[in-house]
DNA sequence: CTCTTTGTTGAATTTTTTTCAGGCACTTAA
DNA sequence: TTAAGTGCCTGAAAAAAATTCAACAAAGAG
């Protein structure tokens, strides 16, 4: 097993895909841009597959550089994964456990757990990966992260899950907004309301499925909006309303910054899981400990990720 | 991201590990002993991690080094499994053209497309982006897709534009709507109608410009939905009506879920164009190609993106 | 059309890797 | 006890590989 490329002809790859010019790349990795010239060429020799055609002046991308470029991002973050492991290991920790929660930035819930964890399992470290720097599920497969925690079903091969929680939804609005006083909403509250969402695409089981759907009543759409925390700002000052999970909302509520309105009269609950590759559901994996144990902590009576 | 180690230093661990002696592992690796022994100094120094303490004459493994070894062996097949892959996939697919259609996701053309191409160019490969439908353009200029079928005259800087085909405004309706069986609708007939919007900013040569305009005859607005599916559901259970472009509601209107009537006595014609970065104009560029039999295609009589 | 941008080339140069030629430490066997 | 044998290490020299430099070509922009 002699691998035709180097590490640096991935980087090349990476790179140039990146930027879509040499120049750039070049300049992302600190080398002339002769130099990736140079090794462009010499990896295209070694292949003997063309990876970049030269139209005009611009670079095209072929299919064998697009599916190398995925390659090169697993290979490049397991390797250096691998490195900051072994160097944590030499420093006495036994494991470093890398997680990830889907979209919410919020911690609060994170020393308790570490408290929690620390009391459980001696030698585990964990590490929170706070970029999104893809999608949490692809992070899992590349072995960018090792838990992430996301809500909804995750079937994917090779990936395993762990249920965590049910949350509601909570339909939330600034402290002045008309509705602000009911403990729910139905559909037809909230017909021409200005609302922003978080995905583009609708989620199953989730606010257009379960509330705006059954009784046709859709709001006014205001916009799309990729952070959470950045919709809670706009619903504080009353530029829109929204619906988000009710875990990552507590601060804002217990500070009277919004108020939440219940989904429906009876409620929707989502499910939360822990998703990690099934690779590592080993017994004695560390990563299947750390999810183990937070399925633990999130059914304790005063731990989970309300804690405010 | 750039790591520490080489591939060189994962398959000397692998090497060593697997023979559990140097001179065994430069014999494997085709190397001299000393070639290794310099090697594994340098990985050590790299990381800071002794990977193999020795003992006088043997050498005994670290953990450090057992970890890496099952991280060189995932690495290193992962990488050559690719290479092999992309050698292969060099026989195939030359090139990938990404293709994306304003607003409207009905592919039902798609097939009858990619067969067309099939019979008039070789290995190039449609890729259809659903995600940027609502700033084609940008989606162009940034390189996430390569052409952009929409709606209108575009006129911008780095961008060209070819023809395709001309495509009636139709006012749709609930089947039981008191227009519904109308051959046209005028300004007057739609006065307080309830009317569901795609776009915020009217654009020049639509409904707005063309109808509402000028006779001065306001439907009453119902909503604004970023999604045409969306919109058509919305007009079938009779919440509204809507102008939208006459192509991508044909097997709506053959199943009967809504009605069409032509806008105004004369019709609206809207053109539709594909749109690609001037640079790729080329006479022999695949993108330029895909673009040209597209337009071929759109005025072949049995064609074009009205087939159901 | 000229100027600028972008990528390419081949030779020169620098860096990295390997070999070579001894060493050293320990083991084994006479 | 010592000579021969292993197995690895070391530093200098050599070889190989990667990078830079400087000049150049082609296409786009003004």
């Amino acid at each position: 097993m002699k691998p035709l490329l180097d590490l640096r002809h991935l980087q090349l790859i990476q790179a140039i895909i990146e930027t879509g010019r040499i120049t750039d790349a070049a300049e992302k990795l600190g080398v002339t841009p002769s130099a990736l010239s140079h090794r462009l060429r010499e990896a295209e020799r070694r292949l003997d597959v063309p990876l970049f055609t030269r139209m005009h002046k611009r670079l095209r991308v072929t299919p064998a550089a697009e599916y190398l470029a995925v390659v090169a991002e697993r290979i490049l973050s397991d390797l250096s994964r691998a490195e900051e492991d072994v160097r944590r290991m030499n420093a006495g920790i036994q494991h470093v456990v890398r997680l990830s929660v889907e979209a919410y930035s919020n911690y609060r819930w994170l020393p308790s757990f570490i408290k929690f964890l620390k009391t459980r399992a001696e030698g585990i470290d964990l590490q929170i990966m706070a970029g999104a720097r893809s999608d949490p599920l692809t992070g899992v497969l590349n072995r960018h992260i090792d838990i992430a925690v996301m809500s909804g079903d995750v079937a994917q091969p090779g990936l395993s899950t762990l249920p965590l929680f049910e949350d509601p939804l909570l339909y939330i609005m600034a402290p002045s907004h008309r509705l602000a006083e009911r403990p729910f909403v139905e559909g037809s509250d909230i017909v021409g309301e200005p609302f922003i969402t978080y995905t583009k695409v609708p989620e199953p089981d989730r606010e257009f499925a379960r509330l705006f759907r059954p009784t046709d009543s859709y709001p006014k759409w205001a916009a799309t909006v990729e952070l959470p925390e950045a919709i809670v700002e706009l619903v504080a000052s009353d530029l829109g309303t929204s619906v988000l999970s009710s875990w990552a909302l507590q601060t804002a509520l217990a500070e009277g910054r919004i108020t939440g309105a219940q989904v429906t009269e009876d409620g929707i609950t989502v499910p939360w899981c822990a998703v990690l590759r099934t690779e590592d559901m080993g017994e004695d994996d560390p990563i299947h400990l750390v999810a183990r144990l937070l399925a633990e902590w999130c059914s304790l009576p005063d731990a989970g990720f309300h804690v405010t």
